[in-house]
RNA sequence: GGGCGUUUAGCUCAGCUGGUUCAGAGCAUCUGCCUUACAAGCAGAGGGUCGGCGGUUCGAAUCCGUCAACGCCCACCA
């Protein structure tokens, strides 16, 4: 078999992903296995892979795989979220460039091309999953709005609302202008504006000396919904105020003062303007104080007839001139720069208008209460621990749920009106029709008289069924998947959902199924560039996954995302770990073509690679520990590190370099079969560990590493490695490392290449003697021998208290070798001077535990015995 | 305003139930090698008073206090 010097991934990456398909390796049935249930984040429908995608799927997927091989029934169910605003803020541009208007269509026709457009550009993501290697059971392929999906949403609006936990009313709800919809409290974000404060002047009506009270307001655009002013009945600068009217300016409209201890005394003049159609706080005010409440704004935040002035402008313009008419005016008394933080839509980015408005409702405190226990004792654990504060401060400070959206791609919400008002709420028209007739008494009722919600609700109000709906737990409680699958094993995303999916999935969880959704959480970090920025299409620093496949190839660059990356810590992402990756491949692919081109032959086992076998077989057994230790703890990125370091360092650069055959006069020489056996198994085992990490590589080459079979696979294999590990001989070899790495040091300062033989001589005892044979084969040595004094003219080192010495007669420069050993000594003499002050001071013997104090007795041996080798040398030296 | 987190080698991080696994890893750097698997490589080497200060202790990167810088989350100060 000929296997080219570098290894090329595109050639193999697409075929093995289609052997996995068409061996239906990826599919998951319930069986007598124990499960292991993975539910993906479901991405926008219509969105494409970016980073933090990349990050996410393959910590799934090294999980999904990792779990498969260790028995278990694994089962990663793909799917896609409908993304309500986004998705349909997305049709309505592309309608508008068409120049149709979403207020010219009826619902119906928006909707067709909704659909159209998700059917067009709708899964793309989950296609580009398939490059990266991802092990989804597609057949399972779910979408927030399919039928299934759809249908427990409607069915879980009923049953909450049947319970009193639904209800509608009319509220302050974040209003976003752009979208025209309410949005929930978690989708506005708070970003700090450089503003201004304008200290508008308010005449005090029928004031003989034509007094003005001064209001400090960052809207002055707002005036014209000013219903009052307020004042703290403590503050004395303002006492003159109380029981006054005032003239709001511009608007002439004449408003009580009022008296409220909410106001603070030290901000601006103790003056505020009440707003209540527009501000949370005021919209409190004035159903304490039962004030009327002016609307200003249209629904896209322009001034409304309300308003009387400025009627039809945007607010931002009405702000810039309403400064120029007051300051005309003379109402202006001043304007300062100010700095304050403006709500915004998480979707469209615009300024959110707090709005009155009527809608629909989820009571959360119920959730909370069952939500927050199993994360706090850690029945259901966070990685990285830190965000269960994060989480109990949200549970405990809950609010309720707006959950309707003005929007009409989404799940209509199955509340139908009468004609003679009221309304009702079932699952299907149907159902509406007799439960009106019911209601109304009346049985000629037909559906034409009922007309349905025109909302639909918030997307998260799906997904937070996921874990349940995606084996449809909602329609069919009880089925055999939702029993064998849930509650699901892992669930991999990032802490910005916390709030959004984590812990409404978690409430949803306990509510349906009386019990968790998922029995960890592994909150990612976001993916940065390598100067800490965010990723962002404006900055052009984020790199096209899929362009980096094809640089790194897939097995790369999952090696480059999980090089940095720790739970809960941002990745500072850099091409340079892809490349650290593919560079990892070509070391496995290059490690392969050299065991595979051996010749092999019934020979005896040289006893070198006997005890190559012997130790590599601990490091296996100690690595493979290590491993299953730090998947256990969520800890990837140090797995891989040390599946890494056991390929290249241990395997490689050792135990390849030990059983190596030699070249005799140019002849490559046969292996022994035993040896070559066993080579060929740690092979396997260290794909099977690496199979996880890189997929599509790890596939590739165990299918040569033996005769397979037709739908024989590596990604269904046990990953089985025994744990157990002989210590002795890892500690052992150690020691001989570092014999060995004294030889090659000599020959590198002496200029000896590897070609000349060299003797070793081990003054007094050898502690390594039984690795001679290994030393030997390394360092291209004749002999290893003991004596009693070394030979003249040798260059030699110390492991541990042993000396070692390679003969090198005239080579050796005796004044370098003497400024050697005196550096030497003088450094092991001041660290026993530092032992020995150690030992003396009274209170450390005292008081310190036994262990330590012996420890350090045995370090004042060391060193003594150091000492004295040392100064033999220098002294046959100098002879 | 409240809460959480971070600060250890040039970079990214581990170590933080106090003591030879305590000063580590990978990458980068430097030196020597185109040695018959691999220059996307091999063999070596250098590099940090563990953010500052103070305390507890025989002993502190590790525990306590304090200051500083950075980051994140939450909150209705107009």
């Amino acid at each position: 078999m000929e296997l080219a010097s570098k290894y090329n991934p595109a050639d193999v990456e697409a075929k093995w992903y289609q052997y996995w398909l068409d061996n239906k390796l990826f599919s998951s049935k319930p069986d007598g296995r124990k499960p292991y249930t993975i539910v993906i984040p479901p991405p926008n429908v219509t969105g494409v892979l970016h980073m933090g995608h990349m990050l996410n799927n393959t910590i799934q997927d090294i999980l999904v795989r990792r779990a498969r091989m260790k028995g278990y029934n694994a089962c990663w169910v793909p799917g896609t979220d409908h993304a309500s605003i986004a998705t349909e803020a997305k049709v309505v541009n592309k309608l508008a460039g068409q120049g149709i208007k979403k207020t010219d269509l009826t619902r119906n026709e928006f909707l067709k091309h909704a659909w159209e457009w998700t059917d067009e550009h709708g899964g793309i993501i989950l296609k580009q999953l398939r490059k990266l290697g991802a092990s989804c059971d597609w057949d399972r392929t779910a979408f927030t709005m399919d039928e299934k999906r759809s249908e427990s949403v409607i069915k879980v609006f009923c049953d909450l609302y049947n319970k009193g936990l639904i209800y509608r009313g009319v509220r302050m709800v974040n209003w976003d202008p752009k979208a025209l919809t309410a949005l929930s409290d978690e989708e506005v974000i708070y970003k700090e504006e450089n503003s201004k404060l304008y200290y508008l002047r308010y005449k005090v009506e029928g004031d003989a000396e034509g007094r003005y009270a001064i209001v400090a307001t960052t809207r002055p655009e707002t005036i014209m919904g000013d219903t009052a002013m307020c004042i703290n009945p403590n503050d004395p600068k303002n006492e003159w105020l109380k029981g006054k009217k005032v003239i709001v300016p511009l608007v002439n409209r004449v408003i009580p003062v009022i008296e409220d201890d909410y106001v603070d005394i030290e901000f601006g003049t103790g003056c505020l303007k009440v707003t209540p159609a527009h501000d949370v706080n005021d919209y409190m005010l004035g159903e304490k104080y039962n004030l009327p409440s002016i609307d200003i704004f249209n629904d896209n935040g322009t001034l409304s007839e309300a308003a009387g002035l400025y009627v039809g402008m945007d607010r931002f313009d009405v702000r810039k001139q309403i400064e120029k008419d007051l300051a005309e005016a003379g109402l202006l008394e001043k304007v300062e720069a100010y700095t304050n933080k403006v709500g915004c839509s998480e979707r469209t980015g615009v300024a959110i208008e707090p709005k009155l408005s009527m809608q629909w409702f989820l009571k959360m405190k119920h959730f909370a209460d069952m939500a927050l226990p199993p994360v706090m004792n850690d029945e259901l654990k966070f990685y990285p621990a830190k965000y269960k504060t994060t989480y109990r401060n949200w549970l405990e400070n809950i609010k309720d749920w707006c959950i309707s959206r003005q929007l009409w791609w989404g799940h209509r919400i199955p509340a139908y009106y009468l004609p003679e008002g009221g309304y009702v709420v079932a699952e299907t028209p149907k159902k509406a029709l007799e439960l009106a007739r019911e209601k109304t008494g009346e049985r000629d009722l037909t559906l034409d008289d009922l007309r349905q919600d025109d909302d639909c609700l918030d997307t998260w109000f799906s997904s937070w069924l996921w874990p349940i709906s995606l084996f449809d737990g909602i329609n069919n409680p009880g089925n055999e998947e939702i029993k064998y699958y849930y509650p699901t094993s892992d669930l991999v995303t990032g802490p910005d959902i916390i709030f959004f999916w984590v812990a409404r999935m978690i409430m949803a969880g306990y509510e349906y199924l009386s019990d968790m959704p998922f029995k960890n959480v592994y909150f990612t970090g976001i993916v940065r560039d390598k100067l800490g920025r965010k990723m962002s299409k404006s900055l052009g620093n984020s790199p096209d996954p899929l362009d980096l496949i094809d640089r790194f190839g897939a097995d790369g660059v999952r090696m480059g995302m999980m090089l940095s990356a720790p739970a809960g810590n941002d990745i500072l992402f850099d091409d340079a770990l892809c490349e650290q990756g593919r560079n990892f491949n070509n070391k496995i692919w290059n490690a392969f073509r050299l065991v595979k081109g051996w010749q092999v032959a019934d020979i005896e086992q040289p006893e070198y690679a006997a005890l190559a076998t012997k130790w590599f077989e601990a490091m296996l057994a100690k690595t493979a520990a290590e491993v299953d230790d730090l998947f256990s703890k969520y800890r990837l990125s140090e797995a891989l590190m040390a599946v890494y370091k056991l390929f290249w360092d241990e395997f490689s650069s050792w135990y390849l370099e030990m059983v190596k055959p030699a070249y005799i006069n140019g002849e490559p020489q046969p292996i022994d079969r035993a040896t070559y056996e066993k080579t060929l198994g740690f092979f396997d085992s260290l794909l099977k560990l690496l199979h996880p990490f890189m997929p599509f590589i790890t596939e590739e080459l165990w299918q040569h590493l033996y005769d397979r079979k037709e739908g024989e696979s590596l990604m269904v294999q046990e990953l089985d490695i025994p744990t157990a590990c002989d210590e002795e001989i890892v500690k052992d070899f150690e020691a001989v490392k570092e014999v060995i790495g004294g030889i090659r040091t000599i020959r590198l300062q002496k200029n000896i290449t590897q070609k000349e033989i060299l003797e070793l001589q081990v003054v007094g005892a050898n502690p390594v003697a039984a690795f001679n044979s290994v030393i030997a084969k390394l360092c291209n040595l004749t002999a290893v021998s003991a004596v009693e004094n070394k030979a003249d003219g040798s260059a030699s080192f110390m492991v541990g208290t042993t000396e070692y010495a390679v003969p090198l007669g005239s080579l050796i420069n005796v004044e370098e070798e003497l400024k050697k050993l005196e550096a030497d000594l003088k450094y092991n003499e001041g660290f026993l001077q530092s032992v020995l002050k150690k030992l003396s001071n009274e209170k450390f013997v005292s008081k310190a535990p036994a262990a330590v104090i012996e420890m350090e007795r045995k370090k004042q041996a060391d060193a003594e015995s150091k000492i004295a080798a040392l100064k033999e040398s220098i002294a046959a030296l100098k002879k």
